[in-house]
DNA sequence: TTTAAATAGGACTAATTTGGTCCAAATTAC
DNA sequence: GTAATTTGGACCAAATTAGTCCTATTTAAA
């Protein structure tokens, strides 16, 4: 199926209901699992991880938690996807160091190149502003799955 | 990393070496093995579900083996990823039937369809004749795998 | 008609990746 | 000092993926 995986997936949907939030103060990871319905460790982790890679400021202590580390408008749909899978790459030829084995350099390098290219620029093309919608969207939570009868 | 699972990449680089050669004749799984350097029992797997799947015809028994179904030009790199990957969803909200558990229609949705046409298109936009090159490349293999030191 | 060379179909296992949880330490506001 | 947080990392279970193998069927040719 050629999925992002699903921690990506809840990734994005932290980072857009972030961006949704009210941007003057900080919020708990529990409030944001409250929000969006996914369990506390998760997004425990996926915060962590958000922060670690410079996506989210972080305040420690009482009163502390999680806010955006830039504008919505200068993070982008990649730049989620990238902390968690790394760099987009669909096949190892993708990158710029494809070390093929039998060829000095393989016939399908390049197309995959362009290709690749193509997608990553799709995907640095979307800004969180965009997927977030900047609307009222409570409780948002993308993905068809398990938190509803609970898992 | 966000990629295409091996077998897929696999099945690309079989189809390729397929395209490259004598389309006057068919090819044997055997055959595809050694040019591929990819074992005999993952290439045979590799070709049933191909043709299977009808992008190449088969043809049993003695003298029997393989060969496109169709023109390279016709075939997208899309349609190889397709057979062994499902429809092309980068997320649930990909596709047209996203089921959201808590919002009739949420807000990440769209741009998620944008994304992934976007993707689509460029796999689409790919013909096997343009992976293959039409020019000698023997042996292809496009990942640096670990096919060199047999495993 | 027998035999050898192929594909077809599917079961099975091992390896790897992913998802999810938990705990102890550090930090900070009150 | 205490309670509320993030930080860091270990850990396990579940799911997926990769890879192999066996048997049946088909076909060309001896």
């Amino acid at each position: 199926m050629m999925r992002i995986n699903k921690l990506t997936d809840y990734g994005i949907v932290v980072m857009t209901r972030i961006a949704d939030m009210d941007q003057s103060r900080v919020h708990t990871a529990r409030e944001i699992s409250e929000d969006t319905r996914i369990p506390l460790p998760t997004v425990t982790r996926l915060l962590k991880t958000l922060s670690g890679n410079g996506l989210l400021d972080s305040q420690r202590g009482s009163q502390g938690g999680y806010s955006l580390s830039k504008s919505s408008d200068d993070i982008s749909v990649a730049d989620i996807i990238e902390i968690f899978e790394g760099p987009i790459a669909l096949t190892e030829c993708s990158t710029n160091t494809c070390k093929c084995v039998y060829e000095t350099k393989c016939s399908v390098e390049e197309p995959w190149q362009k290709i690749n290219d193509t997608v990553k620029n799709a995907l640095e093309g979307i800004s969180l502003n965009q997927m977030a919608g900047k609307n009222q969207n409570e409780g948002l939570l993308n993905l068809s799955m398990n938190y509803s009868g609970g898992m």
